[in-house]
DNA sequence: CGAGTATGTCATCATCTGAAGACATCGTCT
DNA sequence: AGACGATGTCTTCAGATGATGACATACTCG
C-alpha cells in the first residue's frame, strides 16, 4: 500500500480546505497517482492491454477506486491525456532545440497515450478524439500555421505528415522494435530526425 | 502457401491433386479464409481487439478451427505475418516507384499487421519477433546496404529511421488520425513522402 | 455400398476484465 | 465526544474471450 508518512497532525495545521500533502486519505493524491500511473502504462502496453488492476497496483491505490473517482476506464485514458495535454508546451517539429526538448523529455517519461492512438485505428471514437485533439494542437496546427505563414502548398498535409512520420519514429524507439534507433542517443538522432522533419517543408 | 502438407492430412495431400474448387468442405480453403480475414483484421484493429469469433465471422468459418488449424490465435498472427511477408516484395522507400506501389498497395490492403507491431510495445515476443523480423527483411535491410554502399555514416540508424517514418505515416493514414493525411491521394502524397524519406540519407 | 477419416458445428469451460456494491476506516465539524 | 461524510478495501457480478471436446456431416477409398 501506498505509504506516504502519517502527519495527521500536519492536515490540522493548514487552516484552508485543501488536504495537506501527507494525509493519509487524500482523494486528490489517489486521484493523481492513477492518473499518473494510467499515463504511463497507456503509454507503454496501450489501452486495451491495459487493466484497470495493473493501473491500480502501480499507483499503489484500490482499482476500485478509478470507477469512483473517474467513473470507469475510458474516462480515466481522457483524464490521462488532458494531463498530458497541459503540462505539454506546444512543440515545433522543426526547431531543433524543441525538437531535442521532445525526444529528451520521451526518453524520460515515454510518449504519451495520444501518439499511439495517432497510429492505431480505435473504434472508441471518444478516445480518439481527444488524443487525436491533444496531437492536432500540439503538434499539427503549430507546425501548419507555419508553413501557411511561409505559403507554402499544402500546409495542412504537411504538417500531418510531419506530425504522423514524428510519432512513428518516436513510437518505435519506445517500442524497441528497432535496435539501433531504440539505443542511440538522443544526440546522434537528433540531428537525423531534424533533417527528415525539415523536408516537410519544400527546399528553397 | 495455402497447404504445405501436414502429417495427419493424408487424405487431403495424397497424389498432388488439389481439391476441386467447389469442394464443400476443404480443410485448405478453410485455413486460406481464416489467414485472409486474420490479416485484415489484425491490420486494421491490432492483435489484442481481434477476436477469435470476429475472424472466423469474417471468415465465414467456424471459429473453432482456428485451434484445430493452427492452435492458436497467436499462430494464426504469426501465419497471417508470414503470408504478409511471402507475397512482399522488398521494398525500397527511397524509390520514389517503389514507394507508389507501397502506397498504392495499401490504400487497397491496408498496411499489414507487422506495421503495428514495429510500433507498438507488445509482451509477447514471438509475435513481436516474427513482425519484426518481417519488416527488417522488408523495409530496413535493403535500406540499410543501399546506404551501407554509399558509404553514409550510421546506415542502420538511417535505415531504421526511414522505416520508422514511413511506418508513422502509412498507419496514420489509414487509422485516420489525421484528416488530410488519410484523404489524400496517393498521387498528391507520394512526392511529399519521397523528399521526406529522401532526407534520411544525408544531402549530397 | 459401407467403413473410416477429414472436416465442420455446437455447446461449454476457465479465465480475465471492467464495474458495482457492501462494508470498514478515517477526518472533520459541531 | 459524537455524528456524518469522505475515503479506502474487499468481494462479487456479468460479460467477453480464447480454447476445448463431443458430436454431426461429408468425402474418400476399399
Amino acid at each position: 500500500m501506498t505509504e506516504a508518512g502519517r502527519g495527521r497532525d500536519g492536515a490540522a495545521a493548514d487552516g484552508g480546505k485543501a488536504p495537506a500533502p501527507g494525509r493519509r486519505r487524500d482523494a486528490a493524491r489517489s486521484r493523481e497517482l492513477l492518473v499518473q500511473a494510467a499515463m504511463e502504462l497507456f503509454a507503454d502496453r496501450g489501452f486495451e492491454r491495459t487493466t484497470t488492476r495493473e493501473i491500480g497496483e502501480r499507483a499503489g491505490v484500490d482499482p476500485a477506486l478509478i470507477a469512483r473517482y473517474f467513473g470507469s476506464k475510458m474516462q480515466l485514458y481522457l483524464a490521462a491525456v488532458r494531463v498530458e495535454q497541459g503540462d505539454a508546451v506546444p512543440a515545433d517539429l522543426l526547431d531543433e532545440d524543441r525538437l531535442r526538448g521532445l525526444l529528451e523529455r520521451f526518453d524520460r517519461r515515454g510518449p504519451g497515450p495520444s501518439f499511439q492512438a495517432a497510429v492505431l485505428p480505435s473504434d472508441n471514437t471518444e478516445v480518439q478524439q481527444a488524443a487525436r485533439g491533444h496531437l492536432d494542437e500540439r503538434l499539427v496546427q503549430p507546425l501548419c500555421d507555419r508553413f501557411a505563414a511561409e505559403q507554402v502548398d499544402r500546409p495542412r498535409l504537411r504538417a500531418e505528415l510531419a506530425a504522423a512520420a514524428f510519432a512513428g519514429v518516436v513510437l518505435a524507439r519506445s517500442s524497441g522494435a528497432f535496435g539501433e534507433l531504440a539505443e542511440a542517443e538522443p544526440g546522434e538522432l537528433l540531428p537525423l530526425l531534424h533533417d527528415l522533419l525539415a523536408a516537410s517543408r519544400p527546399a528553397r
